[in-house]
DNA sequence: ATACTGTATATATAGGGTATATACAGTATG
DNA sequence: CATACTGTATATACCCTATATATACAGTAT
């Protein structure tokens, strides 16, 4: 699996491995159930530990890129799309929730933030065309 | 000047001291360009050190709540309150910003971003009541 | 049995945050 | 100008967390 580390890239070596294969997942590039190369087949390819390429992996599995069968190997999850969706808005309304107690108890408004809400997005509506 | 410090408390000492009198200038205890006891005044009252005291009065100046003369002392900032929403305002459009973006990135539409953010909001007025 | 798989434990190292002592520099005033 | 206050800068110590490791342990298949 042709995966590049950049030592001097500040992201930790886990996570740079746990991101490529992630991406790899959402462009389809690795299929449903697929099987991924063995913790320490990847350590030997990328020259790191097993502990290394273990945390890659285990970051993944708690996301629900991956699952893993002790002494199988670990395997591509199917992704409901939808599900991964719905998490997503979930995660965000828990964002929005934070972001808005926290100015509101600063003296902020509920029209004054529905307002600056309003405007970003609307940038950002206005750089999609 | 009165402030208790909680050893046992995970905030740090240098942020109970400076929380403590950005509250009190805040609730207009503290009168605009009133001097602050000195760091080493403040640092035996609180048994602590300079350090300590004086980190606390870097925070405070950072965040515009006060300010220092070298070899004279700490004074409170008078509070431009308009100018202080304005500021809140912008940080606030910063972290929507930051927040939209990662969500469209990961394929949340803008409607639906507006949808959640209205779902949020609304619950919060209705706590209001 | 063997040769793969993943797992668990104990350890080393680096970096950031917190707190400190101590020496340095600015300001006021008798 | 000496003194006694102010704040400032530097070098250090400690702790905690994150990262990465080696190595011994356990599951699975042939």
């Amino acid at each position: 699996m042709l995966i590049t580390l950049s030592p001097q890239n500040p992201t930790p070596l886990y996570r740079q491995i746990a991101e490529q294969i992630k991406n790899r997942i959402l462009q389809g590039e690795l299929e449903a159930h697929e099987s991924l190369p063995s913790i320490r087949q990847l350590a030997k390819e990328l020259t790191t530990s097993v502990i290394t390429t273990k945390k890659a992996y285990e970051e993944l599995e708690r996301e629900g890129w991956i699952y893993t069968r002790a002494g199988k190997g670990s395997y591509v999850a199917p992704i409901d799309r939808s599900a991964r969706h719905e998490r997503l808005l979930n995660s965000l309304k828990n964002q929005f929730q934070k972001l808005i107690t926290e100015a509101v108890d600063s003296g902020i408004t509920p029209h004054e933030l529905e307002k600056a809400f309003q405007e970003v997005l609307q940038r950002c509506r206005e750089e999609e065309n």
